[in-house]
DNA sequence: CGAATAGTCTATTAAATACATAGACTAAAT
DNA sequence: ATTTAGTCTATGTATTTAATAGACTATTCG
């Protein structure tokens, strides 16, 4: 399961692509409008901007701005960034290759070669999905439902 | 991540099927041959019990058996019964369905398509391994790498 | 300039979960 | 009856998750 922070991560970042449009949004409207503890946002907005994500404005007229496209935006980097990896064991993640300590052979391993299997369909599906797509998305969903 | 225990869970039944032929295993010797406290082990392997997956044997020549046939223990149904849900969100979740405390609209969050998506090829894939695919994997794996 | 605004940084805390162990108890074999 | 081996109840410890507090810094605008 993703924890509350990436979950929090994912919705803010959906909502100020929504509203990229204009000036920078407050953390405070993304706290009020998507039910999140607003100093905890504040925590997850900084690691997204030093992330290079998002961009921010202080003082007046401040706030958060995206630095990066929506479309060049991916939820698997969102969650790999916040979460860290998405593969099920350690000896099967690119970003967080670690060898299993209790494993004594990882070429010879049945179950690292499900993983690996698995792994590999996530990845294919996360990279996938961009922040525009999900943007979009929701927007199509919305208009089939009016009718 | 995969928890300790559901690693542990995944050895030891991986370890039970292959030396399956005969006389039931004690809990001691798979504690020793994958390295897994043994203690924890025992508690695990309960649960494998109380889900009908082991059989067990207690007191002298006691020990435990699989209850069902390899081909028939899926690696999905042994992670979901230690870890819980494979999705990363509850609100596409099978088995344990709940809907997200924050989101509004269920139906048209673009997040939770996204999240969809990924959760039936996560299931399709990790219901098909199976126990004797697992094992079967690994042996070729040895067998192949021996030339 | 200086007051107000809004993000940034450091530290701490509460609660939950993961991992593990201790010890008494029960059932079966010889 | 004794030994063996699984079962049950309880407890402990460490780590992670989720959240909060408060001082600090940069920017705008009158």
């Amino acid at each position: 399961m993703l924890s509350k922070k990436a979950k929090y991560a994912l919705k803010a970042l959906e909502y100020i692509a929504k509203h990229n449009d204009d000036a920078p949004i407050l953390i405070s409207e993304i706290s009020e409008q998507q039910n999140i503890p607003k100093k905890f946002l504040e925590t997850i907005l900084l690691e997204l901007k030093k992330d290079g994500i998002l961009q921010s404005r202080k003082g007046k007229n401040g706030g958060y701005l995206l630095h990066k496209k929506p479309k060049d935006i991916n939820i698997g980097h969102i969650i790999r960034l916040i979460d860290g990896p998405i593969a099920l064991v350690p000896c099967v993640s690119y970003k967080f290759y670690h060898p299993c300590s209790e494993c004594e052979n990882e070429a010879t391993c049945g179950l690292r070669y499900a993983m690996q299997q698995l792994r590999e369909a996530t990845s294919k599906i996360l990279d996938r999905f961009s922040l525009a797509e999900i943007v979009r998305k929701e927007k199509e969903l919305k208009k089939s439902r009016k009718k």
